[in-house]
RNA sequence: CGGGGCGUGGCGCAGCCUGGUAGCGCACCACAAUGGGGUUGUGGGGGUCGAGUGUUCGAAUCACUCCGUCCCGACCA
């Protein structure tokens, strides 16, 4: 390509509503632009790295098997409320009427349309395993977009789906995708990790998702060095801890005028913090005894939502309660309520029960209760699983410690199960002649995502470093003093004619620009290699060569160059 | 959804407090010089100051409403 054919606009100010540098560069480099809060135009520039990235996942989605389709954005009710998420979705499911006033939604995802086509395209159980996949634009009404194109509302993502006869099938094509994504994420040269994931509520059994290892990731990462354990925070798991230690101390009860927050107690009380509570309160359960139940953690733990919503006794989605029923319900505000004369159900973390000698409110404002003690004071009550997991917890499967990483979420593979096929009435004969409804997978890849966090993960001072699997070129050549030297325009020609023959993705910088603008341009998009042709050099029989991620460049031969960039075109 | 910030030419910003003819840098156009790290000079073009209403002789500036946008929060009692 020539640059003077092209379209690149770049800026040398950075836009002063992008936060992470991803954004950041990408808006400098021209490879994208917004056009209202969460919906982007891909530019050119941008739309190259893009394309490289489809590819990639194209191909390896093919090799494992995985059939392309192009699916509809626009979808009709009926069948979102066939399948129970018409009423389910949020507002994050985009609702749109057409002319005749049927309702329609803009395409979060598609297992409801790939399961209408299975349960209508596919006629016998000799046709299965079967696995779809597009890639496709998605909306989701985002409550906060941000980050640009990282957690954009319309966005473009590669969904696949593959259904089953059988559990085992299912887990086979599983496990393929699994390991089509680790070559995926392989050739596109991102450092990343597979974590166990939460399921979701919508059920199904394994999970996992794919991270691109960055400090601004959104989501936190538990891993242990010594064994393969990773994990979504959302979902790593704490232990049981065993019995409390005796007691050591009397059950009294404090006058604790204007403390409400864990911090006040430490500091007015001087309690260790690991001999606080947090208690809790949220919605119940439809059908429980109170509108609301209480949870309890560790004054230095954090709540898992997750894990919290999966108890019987509480609301999914998790709600916090009122202060007006908690004052109700249990005679005091927040910031004053414990374990001790509590009207309600009680849940606490296994961290809780472990505790002794400790300090929580006295469900009486301004009041606490110091030295209470399971068992003495009060009876044991149910524990469950309830926090997030911290740096140091001892990893699930007994291998060691727990460490923390962040990432970005880039893909998501999952066992479905068979809740959609069911809804749907996907069923087939099986060879013994019995309907049975199908099990299903799903695999979502976010493919303008891993374009922003692979920018995340390859930049400096000067602009962006691709890998070089998704670089929009793969080198530049950049002719000094063009227009004055006929030499050097003609040997610029030659070599661009020379790259395009070997099939190298070459960028000619033919613009009438002085060289510092030519390079800062060039780096701030980050091309792999550069080849700087001019009078002096060619005089020499040298170019100079340079790899994006070089301190200097080199004096090399004409034949050289060709071969460092052909070369590293081919790997 | 709650809180906060910000909306002034394509981009980055000043002006607003204290009302009085809309400015700077980058980018753009023309000419000249320069020609290996975002050149220099001269001369240009481009803005309903987010929208509406109000106050005022007079509003970018003050007030109110709305819209857009960004950040923080939306368990952490």
């Amino acid at each position: 390509m020539r640059l003077s054919q092209f379209h690149l606009r770049t800026y040398k100010e950075t836009p002063a509503d992008a936060e992470v540098i991803s954004h950041q560069l990408m808006l400098r480099s021209g490879m994208v632009r917004r056009l209202a809060s969460g919906l982007y135009t891909w530019m050119p520039m941008g739309l190259r790295s893009l394309r490289k990235v489809e590819a990639i996942v194209r191909e390896e989605m093919n090799r494992a098997g995985s059939v392309e389709v192009l699916m509809p954005s626009v979808q009709p009710a009926e069948l979102w409320q066939e399948s129970g998420r018409w009423n389910k979705f949020g507002p994050e499911l985009l609702r749109l009427q057409d002319r005749h006033q049927r309702d329609y939604c803009i395409g979060p995802t598609h297992e409801e349309v790939i399961t209408d086509i299975v349960r209508n395209e596919l006629q016998s159980y000799k046709q299965l395993p079967a696995s779809f996949y597009q890639i496709q634009t998605k909306f989701r009404d985002e409550r906060r977009p941000r980050f640009g194109v990282m957690r954009s509302r319309e966005f473009i993502m590669k969904d696949a789906y593959s259904f089953h006869m059988t559990d085992a099938s299912l887990e086979t094509t599983y496990q393929a995708m699994h390991d089509a994504y680790c070559r995926i994420f392989d050739r596109l040269g991102l450092r990343y990790r597979a974590v166990l994931a939460d399921s979701g509520s919508i059920g199904g059994s394994a999970s996992m998702e794919f991270h691109v290892l960055a400090d601004s990731g959104e989501d936190a990462i538990a891993y242990c060095p010594d064994s393969s354990y990773a994990a979504n925070i959302e979902r790593a798991e704490t232990l049981p801890q065993g019995a409390p230690a005796a007691p050591q101390e009397a059950l009294r009860q404090v006058d604790t005028p204007g403390v409400r927050t864990i911090a006040a107690l430490v500091e007015a009380h001087s309690l260790p913090i690991e001999k606080t509570v947090k208690t809790l309160m949220v919605k119940a359960a439809e059908g429980h005894e109170t509108p609301i139940v209480a949870l309890m953690v560790r004054g230095d733990h954090e709540l898992n939502e997750v894990k919290a919503e999966k108890l019987d006794i509480v609301a999914a989605p998790l709600e916090m309660a009122d202060e007006a029923t908690i004052r109700r319900l249990v005679g005091a505000g927040p910031g004053s309520l414990g374990p001790i004369n509590l009207p309600i159900s009680l849940v606490v973390d296994y961290a809780v029960a472990a505790m002794s000698d400790f300090g929580a409110g006295a469900n009486i404002d301004d009041q606490h209760f110091f030295g209470i003690n399971w068992g003495r004071d009060l009876p044991l009550p149910q524990s469950a699983d309830l926090r997030n997991v911290q740096p140091g917890d001892p990893s699930p499967d007994g291998a060691g410690t727990l460490e923390m990483l962040r990432g970005i979420e880039v893909g998501h593979i999952f066992q479905l199960g068979r809740i959609y096929a069911e809804a749907l009435s996907c069923a087939l004969l099986d060879e013994n002649g019995k309907p049975t409804v199908l099990t299903m997978g799903c695999y979502g890849i976010g493919i303008g995502r891993i374009v922003a966090a692979a920018i995340e993960q390859n930049n400096d001072s000067r602009g962006i470093t691709w890998p070089e699997s998704i670089a929009p070129f793969s080198a530049v050549i950049c002719p000094i003093n063009r227009l004055k030297s006929e030499t050097v325009a003609e040997a610029a020609e030659a070599l661009y004619q020379q790259l395009l023959d070997a099939g190298v993705d070459v960028l000619l910088d033919d613009r009438p620009v002085r060289p510092g603008v030519m390079f800062a341009d060039m780096e701030l998009i980050g091309i792999p290699h550069r080849i700087v042709l001019s009078e002096r050099g060619l005089a020499a029989g040298t170019v100079e060569y340079r790899h994006r991620s070089d301190e200097q460049s080199q004096d090399i031969s004409l034949a050289e160059a060709v071969a460092r960039v052909g070369g590293s075109h081919e790997a």
